[in-house]
This record gives structure tokens, sequence and C-alpha cells, in this order.
RNA sequence: GAGGGCGUAGCUCAGUUGGUUAGAGCGUUAGUUUGUGGCACUAAAGGUCGGGGGUUCGAGACCCCUCGUUCUCCCCA
């Protein structure tokens, strides 16, 4: 018989990794409801139209895809042995597959509002825990199933969201003890930047090339962008950009003279001060984080338009923990136009990986079963049952070991799951109507009445 | 889509230039110990060496194919 595995890219997890990711999970709704946003849940699936288109080329070969069910279907043949023909080929048929399993939040969330719009108290503010899967190929820190936590506003312009945002970010981080920088740019500037340097088609390539620069160095940026047709003098006023140095104030004014008139860019630099000028501003004792610029900040290239945001632990190495921006218009594709949003998300599975390396789990996380009865024989353990019920009703996690045995595997069956309590009941004390409360972290033990029981404290 | 690494006991891995009956640690079970755990000692169970083919007197080891897994690039969280 053959070893039964997992798909690649999945993961089971136990009890203790669990427990730390409810923990995230938890810090982070929690921080999410403390803002005013509301919870939504949509199906692992969608209709593969859905999704199709939204995510460019690569996006739309990354989806999985489901097979429609009764191909087998003897009346059906000729037809879908025609159309698995055209998947052959590379064309996606609904004869073969109409429905997909969600790749992102984002896209059924937009989804979501565009059936919905009419019913929708403006600005709606929702979040969204959930799996999504990708037909990636897996490798560190990238799987083929993971958690994203999006926060969302739509039907509102305004940038006190990205405010909102921005503090969202600072305190569930300053919750979990991660300290971060939050990195900020506009797709405004680097649309100017684009216009300007006389590209403004090439904006793709452009913002892709540069957003490799701490990766790859300028060197490399400019021979990728010279590879994408741009022209030496259009290379230098984007070297010029990405040069441009100092604090921020000194960062913002030296932009507005290398993007002068151009509108968009002047918009894009007005947002990054409002933003700046409204730094997070959470409880006291806290690490202060600051939002900070980055103006080779670029973030995937599909529906942002304004400011953008990016997240990165200080002192691990690790890709960005979390991302989002503005984007206009996203429910347009699904015939509600006009209605701006803005988000971001929360990379879970990769800051779990930073709390595990920075050890800033707190301990209680851990915490399972509290106390494990003895089981020292029929009448005993009956007792023990009635004993360990009251224990449950005043909330405390307990067990009966599953059958009558010597103290060595009770004692190692605790030991083993890190149940801090033991209490041992036997025929002395049942006799006697007490109980030996141990306490096997300390190794100090004590004899109660059992109606005392109830009130100890563990 | 392109390119590397690794598949040996439940787990982590040794296994010499190809050589008799493939090993260790951890874990499991039992005992030393019939009402006081962690430690120690003893013993036992546990393997189609991922699968198929080839080279050879002889393959866990070498070659080819295949499957799985992992990492890098692309792209992304």
């Amino acid at each position: 018989m053959s070893k039964p595995g997992l798909p690649q890219g999945t993961r089971d997890f136990s009890a203790a990794v669990v427990r730390k990711r409810n923990y995230i999970f938890q810090t982070i709704r929690s921080v999410f409801e403390l803002y005013g946003f509301q919870p939504l849940e949509t199906p692992a699936m969608e209709n593969l139209d859905t999704l199709m288109g939204k995510y460019g080329e690569e996006g739309d070969k990354l989806i999985f895809k489901i097979l429609n069910n009764g191909l087998d279907n003897p009346d059906k043949h000729t037809q879908a042995t025609e159309d698995f023909e055209k998947v052959l080929s590379g064309k996606i048929t609904k004869g073969i597959t109409e429905r997909a399993l969600r790749y992102d939040l984002t896209i059924p969330f937009a989804r979501y509002v565009a059936m919905n719009y009419g019913q929708l108290t403006l600005p709606f503010k929702r979040y969204q825990i959930q799996p999504v899967w990708r037909a990636d190929r897996p490798q560190k820190g990238r799987y083929r199933e993971f958690y994203q936590c999006d926060a969302d506003v739509v039907g509102s312009k305004s940038l006190l969201n990205e405010v909102e945002l921005a503090n969202i970010y600072a305190t569930v981080f300053e919750k979990l003890g991660v300290h971060v920088e939050i990195k900020i740019n506009s797709r405004k500037i680097l649309a100017a930047l684009a216009e300007i340097s006389g590209g403004a088609d090439k904006m793709v390539d452009i913002t892709v090339a540069i957003d490799k620069l701490d990766k790859i160095g300028l060197e490399k940026v400019k021979a990728e962008l010279s590879a994408k047709g741009l022209t030496d003098d259009q290379i230098n006023t984007i070297e010029k950009y990405l040069s441009i140095e100092g604090n921020d104030t000194e960062k913002l004014s030296a932009l507005q003279t290398l993007l002068g008139n151009n509108a968009t860019g002047k918009e894009g630099i007005e947002e990054i001060a409002y933003l700046l000028n409204y730094q997070p501003q959470i409880p006291p004792g806290s690490a202060g984080t600051k939002l900070q610029t980055d103006f080779t900040l670029a973030r995937g290239l599909n529906y942002y338009t304004g400011i953008i945001f990016e997240v990165k632990a200080i002192g691990v190495q690790m890709g960005s923990i979390g991302g989002g921006g503005r984007y206009d218009d996203l429910t347009g594709l699904f015939g509600v136009p006009n209605v701006p949003g803005v988000g971001i998300s929360f990379g879970v599975d990769r800051i779990y990986d930073v709390m595990e390396e920075l050890k800033v789990f707190p301990e209680e996380v851990q915490a399972g079963t509290q106390v494990l009865f003895f089981n020292l024989g029929e009448a005993e353990s009956k007792q023990a049952f009635g004993l360990m019920q009251q224990l449950r009703g005043k909330g405390i996690a307990c067990e009966l070991f599953h059958e009558t045995t010597k103290f060595d595997k009770q004692f190692k069956y605790a030991d083993k799951k890190g149940i801090p309590y033991v209490i041992i009941l036997g025929s002395e004390e049942l006799t006697n109507g007490t109980c030996v409360v141990k306490n096997l972290v300390k190794s100090e033990q004590q004899t109660l009445q059992q109606t005392e029981l109830t009130g100890f404290k563990f």
C-alpha cells in the first residue's frame, strides 16, 4: 500500500500551529472590527467568467479550474470530445469547466459589490479572511493554498480611508509585536514619471523594472529598461527619479522639481504629503510605526491607481507581509462603474514565519487542556467524570484519561500534551471524598475536598 | 514556462572506490517500577532503499526513463 500524501503546495496544520495562526487571525479580525469593518465571506469557487481576465494573462493560467460533472454521460460524448480538443489547444471552454477556485479576495468582493450595489450603505467597509488558491509553482513562502486577510472600503474617494488603513497596519503589527516599516507611494507619481520620460505607454514596463531595484540593483534595472525599448534619455530621467534621497520633505520637493508641472504627478505628491501629515496614531507605549515614502514601490500592476502600500518586517529576511492601495472602478468590470475603493491585505503565512523567527508568540497562545483526571478504576473514574463536568462547566478544559492504567502512562500523557495539572482520585480518595491536585510544572501537590475543587484556582 | 537539489524504518538522517544478513538517533510498545511523571537502563516491533528498465559475477550506490518533493528564475502573497 502506498503512503498517502498532500497535493503540492498545501499543508496540514497541527495543534500548535493552528493556535498560533488563530492568534494572528484574531488579532487582525479584532482590529478590523475596531475600525468599523464588517465581515464578508464568499464561496470557495466562483464562475470562471468572474475570474478570467482579471489577473492578466499570467494570472489566468494560475487559476485552478474545476472539471465539470457529468462529462462521462454517453449522450454528451461527441460534444465533450470536441470541447476537450479545445482545452488541449489551450482554450478554456465552458463545456469542460465553468467554475474555478477563488484566486484572491478582491475580485469576489468586487463581484459582491456589483451584485448588491443597491442595498449597500456607502462607503461600504468589509473585511474578509479566507483561503485562496493558485496553481503556482510552490517555493519558500509560497503555497498553492494560503490565506488572505483583506479590508477594503468602496464608495469613497476620501484620503481619510487611506489614513485609517495605515492605522490598521500600525495597530495590528504593534499588537503582534512585529516591528515593521510601512512604505507608501502613489501610482500617480509613477504615471507622471512615465509621462515625463516620454514613455506613457511603457508605464507597466517601467514600474516592473524599478520595483526590482533593491533586488537586482540600478545597473540591471537600466539594462531591463533598455531591453524594453526605452531610450537613453528616458532611462536617464528614470535614473534621476530613482536617485532621489533625503528625508520625506526633501524627497518630495526633489520629486516636485523632477516632475515639474505634470498634473498627475502633482496630485500624487499632494496625496503623499497628506498621508505623511497624518502619521499613524496608535496607543502609547507603541513602537511608533511611521509611514515612509518609497518611490521605487510599484506593486502588482493590475488595478491600483492611487496611493499604494507595502509592509515589511524589520530585522527579518522576508518579502512583503502586507500590501494594498487605491483602485478606481474595480466594479466597472461587472457593470457597475464609478465605485472607487481602497484596500489592504495581510499575508498571514508570511507573518507567521516572521513571528516564529522573531519568537514573539505569547506563551498563553499554546494553552490547551488544563487538567487531566487520572483514571484509577471504574468507580473512581465515574466520580472523576462528575467532577470533570463541573470544572468544564466553569470553563476549564479537562480530560479524563481514557483507560485505567498505571500512573506512569497517565503522567507521561499529561507531560507530552503539556497539561499543567493532574487530579488523582483513587480508591483512598474515593472513600474519604477528597482528591489530589498536582501541579506538574511546580511539582507540588495538595489534597482537597472534592467539594472544594470548583473553587480551586487553576 | 526554464533550471538545480533531494527521495533509505512512523520522523530526522548515516551508509566508504559497487561486495555477505542495510544502520543510528528520536518516536512507538513492553519491562526494570501493582499509588507519583520528566531521567536512566534492557528488550521488541518497524524496510519492495519512491517506481520501472539497464550496466555488472554482484546495485541503496553507476546510467536512462518516470513519479513525488524542495529550491531558484519568471510572477506573486
